[in-house]
RNA sequence: GGCCCCAUCGUCUAAUGGUUAGGACAGCGCUCUUUCAAGGCGUAAAUACGGGUUCGAUUCCCGUUGGGGCCA
């Protein structure tokens, strides 16, 4: 099958992967599986000062971590020599060639053509003259206009000339940016090249280097960048997120998906927003992929994480959360640390809140006697006769919403469940009593209604 | 500096010649509720500007402005 769908991200190994390299890997993913195709994971690590394997590493297992597992596998550094047959191949046909000035002399010339008002390009009259130092430049004759032809926003059409002899390579073991893309993407069957519109501007060099290596065009789709507040380029540097701190910071895998799902793409309105990977797969449209840059707002992220926890089961919010939680906390709570995650994960928005509201129910303040009665309606001699009753009518967990049930229809609501709530939280800002009840337990509850009835006593 | 890309509420976006310019987040208000959150209801908020083309432009064309990217 010469015709099948092969899409490939290409990050380079020399920073933390941030949430731009996950958006673009997520829209090859999406597509690829549209296809029934393959994803491929190509590590650009030819810088070799710059490249670590530690920002590899980050790489795969945060790519694992997102769900978007790849298909195939390789690092760039380990298809150096097929770089250099194919450079050999230019330079023997003749379509490529030494240029040995120098980058002084380069810059100079640089210099007078923006002084001049005249486009960059290095158009070499070293052709032919035979070298074999400096660096290698592809011969470029092209006149005719090239023509990209974008999945996103159609044609693109370029002026050959105004690039000279494109520079491919430092030495014969050394290629450049463009060359490498070129070759390597040629070599994995690539059908489709779907990154980021920064590369727009290379896309027509290595159109220019695969034609002469006489290399079948991939089809071309560039994504529009995700952008600062300031709406520049999103780096490390300007607070670009890393999927790494999105993890560590408590978002979850489902609402991070969603969230970069959502820059650049848009679902149809009657299908709302909070959407797991496998509809946003199913509904995905390359060609109707936005143009323009996104700037990236995390309020959206903390709401979509909101909604994501409450739709995991229950089960499954433990064991998400289980992780954040402090190994002193754990040790306090031991057995009832499932108890206590479920009575708070409702209210949190992201996972690292999660000591802070534990340990809120844990430590109950000093509170005053006046705080159990209900918006004043009640009385400290009707509040202790309710949370007696309750004392009296609730020895077992199990069976506590029945009991307060009954109780609550002879008394009515607030007047049950406020002071019950005070008596458990020692707060007015609380989750719900029964949620205290149940992350507790029949002992802690009832000892802390004990206390509430002393202090009515006093 | 040359070339390329882009331009709808604060933000993400829908509407590919005919809509009261739609939705979501955030904001504000009301409401429900045992508190908060959530929920429900409502509200404010946008087609950068100027020319065309057309009976009719968010939509097509040209220009301006603005933003971004690549190159060196």
């Amino acid at each position: 099958m010469n015709n099948k769908i092969r899409v490939r991200i290409a990050p380079s190994p020399t920073g933390f992967m941030h949430i731009g390299t996950a958006r673009t890997a997520l829209f090859n993913w999406m597509f690829a599986k549209q296809h029934n195709g393959a994803f491929l994971l190509r590590i650009e690590d030819t810088d070799k000062d710059r490249s670590k394997k530690e920002f590899e590493d980050d790489i795969i297992k945060n790519l694992a971590w997102l769900g978007l597992e790849h298909d195939e596998f390789y690092r760039q550094s380990e298809h150096i020599e097929n770089h250099t047959v194919n450079l050999k191949k230019l330079l023997d046909s003749n379509k490529a060639f030494w240029c040995a000035h120098t980058i002084k002399e380069l810059e100079i010339e640089a210099e007078q053509q923006r002084a001049a008002k005249e486009p960059p390009r290095h158009i070499c009259e070293h052709r032919d003259i035979g070298r074999t130092d400096g660096i290698i430049r592809l011969r470029n004759d092209a006149t005719d206009s090239i023509v990209i032809n974008d999945m996103i926003r159609g044609d693109i059409t370029y002026d050959p000339r105004l690039f000279g002899d494109i520079s491919l390579a430092k030495n014969i073991s050394e290629p450049l940016y463009n060359f490498v893309v070129t070759v390597d993407d040629f070599d994995a069957k690539i059908s489709h090249v779907i990154r980021g519109e920064d590369h727009i501007t290379n896309t027509p060099k290595q159109i220019l280097i695969g034609r002469a290596l006489g290399f079948s065009e991939p089809m071309w789709a560039h994504l529009p960048l995700l952008l600062a507040k300031d709406r520049t380029k999103l780096s490390k540097r300007n607070g670009g997120l890393s999927v790494g701190d999105c993890r560590e910071s408590g978002y979850i895998r489902e609402a991070i998906i969603n969230f970069i799902a959502l820059l650049g793409w848009h679902p149809k309105d009657e299908i709302g927003e909070v959407l797991d990977l496998e509809t946003i797969t199913k509904e995905f449209d390359i060609t109707r992929a936005q143009r323009g840059g996104a700037i990236v707002d995390t309020e959206k992220l903390d709401w979509l994480n909101r909604e994501h926890i409450k739709r995991l089961p229950p089960d499954e919010q433990i064991k998400i959360a289980e992780p954040f939680i402090s190994a002193d906390l754990k040790k306090q709570i031991e057995s009832r640390v499932d108890k206590y995650i479920s009575a708070v994960m409702p209210r949190i928005t992201k996972l690292t809140e999660i000591n802070a509201a534990i340990k809120s129910i844990i430590d109950i303040p000093e509170y005053n006697a006046d705080l159990l009665l209900w918006k004043g309606k009640i009385d400290r001699i009707k509040a202790k006769e309710i949370l007696e009753s309750i004392l009296s009518d609730i020895t077992d967990i199990e069976t506590a919403d029945v009991s307060l049930a009954s109780l609550i229809k002879k008394e009515g609501t607030g007047p049950v469940l406020w002071p019950l709530r005070v008596s458990l939280s020692g707060n007015a800002i609380s989750p719900s009593p029964y949620e205290l009840l149940y992350a507790l337990g029949l002992d802690e509850a009832r000892a802390r209604v004990r206390i509430a009835i002393s202090k009515l006593d006093a």
